[in-house]
DNA sequence: CTGAAAGCGCTTACAG
DNA sequence: CTGAAAGCGCTTACAG
């Protein structure tokens, strides 16, 4: 190796000068003796005289050549720039960042890059993402919608630029989504609790305004109809945006004169703050308690905490099968992709309502 | 909007042709009547007459223009492409997408985007996503490091590319690092397990190769040495690489003639371990525990579980700092950002060992 | 301030 | 198979 800077371990202590000069194909061309067509083909794999090939290699390997993506982008006829977008509520969230995992397991075998950033749900964050990400020229993108109008990204899908939303359908656009089953995931949950003989169950659900909220809210009351158990406002919290809002609303609801026998929690910090209020008001064994979203230690709760559970990862892949088919030249008819649930009990899904007495098959 | 595809509502049913052109300078510069330079610079924001500016952002509105922002890096002096990568052993574990999400907050206000991936602690593959990272000309690369050498990099700092390690110092190269307090961290854990009167704490262990570990070990032993309590290798087990691997090892430890009255676990999995097996064992409220790495849920917990925090988050944005202070042209001695830890006592830190009463002062 | 021209690093018809 | 030339979408000296 040639020592740029003088010293002679190769070890210099300071970050060094930064002027040295990426090598470029021309420079290959020079070292090797032949022409920059010639470098470009035998960097492409493309039909080129052995010897010649080797050369290149060569003069590649001890110049320590990479090839500029964006560069040979620019001028390829299919204009594929090897990446892909992620728009997430937070890249920081479980749900994301296995999403995020499935993708990128997919997409690697294709030598593709995932940009991820956060919208914060956000409408007007999403879309300034979304185009700094076209700006990049990004071949598709992944977004868990917010906001009421996606009609934005019209433009550039018909430019060619794969879209593919997930979590929540999009609005104002037809594209490919892939969905949780929401409703029948709660009215599995809903049911469960049924099972062992609850008859008021009260639910805790976030904001109305996102669709997963209100599709498992309909499977809710779904599961409810299904035993020909009325509907009763009073022991339903919607809007809980937070753990805290959730704890504050499981506590109103213990406290209520007819209050319920269990508990749906219809999101991840929604389930924390039932769990809190649960264990605050010493009732974690008296009042059952369901969740929708698994929880790390989640078995290690006593009693242990039933949820119903997405996988992410399998939304993240199936997000990307849709995607690089779109990229293949698929163009079908548009596709929902609905991944179904997994009840995994626990524990308090079995405690039944006081009173009764081994209730199997109510 | 002019209709593209011949429908007249605009929202085609199919995902429609595939072959719209995007616009390009060029166009913006045709319809607006003003050459391709002025049109660069009014997108710019360098000096332009008032009325051939506005005409120019009529024009780019009107067509939906988008800069390529590759080839305007490709032709820039300074060739800053507004992105960087991250490489993380797994994107989905939650320290990753922390970290991930503290240097997004502070990358957005620069307006550069975040490309992520996993390594999966394998060198080989980290290597690999590298590489494809500088094809893709990044400004800069975060690296939580695998494998033993990283002079690979070396290349491509000089070359401009700011390099920042993030959990665990480089092998091989030297460059600005951010770390967390692991030593000093676990010192304080197991200092205050010895405070409510432990002297037999066990220690539960990562995988050795990683420098975090031999640091928290380290914090372990120097610990028990500031108490004047021998080093026993009986209750110590390494090379926890799983939760199942730690539940096992726990359970040993348990079955000890001369047991441990506390653990401490190294890390996150591990902790996950120590808590299935101590219950498995009926031991939660009569062997202390605390972990390293704060999990959620840990508080509802019964016991609620003490643990030693880092800031992921925090460890994100002080990469950043250093990241763009690099590119910023600050060009002088590397800097090493230690981070400190946060004890989160909630409970079973405070379990005595079994026959004191009251130890308060050790 | 404005425009014509050169050129960033690459790919790809086009002749040989 | 090989090379000279044109050009991808943009920026930036260079004259005016």
């Amino acid at each position: 190796m040639e020592t740029l800077s003088g010293s002679t371990d190769g070890t210099p202590s300071t970050v060094g000068p930064r002027v040295a000069r990426r090598p470029t194909m021309k420079d290959v061309a020079a070292l090797a003796g032949v022409s920059l067509s010639t470098v470009s083909r035998a960097v492409n794999g493309t039909a080129v005289d052995a010897d010649l090939a080797a050369r290149v290699h060569e003069a590649s390997r001890l110049l320590g050549y990479r090839r500029d993506h964006a560069a040979s982008t620019l001028r390829r006829a299919d204009r594929h720039s090897a990446s892909v977008g992620l728009i997430f509520d937070d890249v920081s969230n479980p749900f994301s960042s296995a999403v995020h995992r499935g993708f990128e397991d997919v997409a690697r075998g294709r030598g593709v890059l995932t940009f991820a950033g956060s919208s914060d749900q956000d409408p007007e964050r999403e879309q300034e993402m979304a185009h700094a990400l076209f700006s990049r020229r990004v071949d598709g993108l992944i977004v868990v919608p917010a906001g009421p109008d996606h009609g934005y990204l019209r433009r550039e899908r018909e430019a060619g630029v794969a879209i593919v939303f997930v979590d929540r359908p999009p609005s104002a656009i037809d594209a490919d989504v892939v969905l949780t089953d929401n409703a029948g995931g709660t009215a599995a949950g809903v049911g469960h609790l049924i099972a062992i003989g609850h008859r008021r169950i009260g639910y805790l659900g976030d904001r109305s305004a996102l669709h997963t909220a209100m599709a498992r809210l309909e499977g809710y009351r779904a599961a409810l109809a299904a035993h020909a158990i009325a509907y009763d406002p009073a022991v339903v919290r919607l809007e809980l945006g937070s753990s805290a809002a959730s704890r504050a609303a499981a506590e109103e609801l213990l406290e209520l004169p007819d209050p319920p026998t269990a508990l749906f929690a219809g999101q991840n910090l929604v389930t924390i703050g039932a769990v809190s209020a649960l264990r605050g008001a010493g009732a974690q064994h008296r009042v059952a308690l369901v969740g929708f979203d698994d929880l790390i230690l989640a078995d290690a709760l006593e009693p242990g905490l039933t949820v119903v559970a997405q996988d992410p990862a399998a939304i993240g892949r199936a997000a990307a099968e849709l995607l690089f088919s779109r990229l293949d030249g698929h163009d079908g008819a548009l596709r929902q992709v609905v991944l179904p649930t997994r009840l995994i009990a626990r524990g308090p899904g079995e405690i039944p309502p006081a009173g009764s007495s081994s209730v199997r098959a109510a």
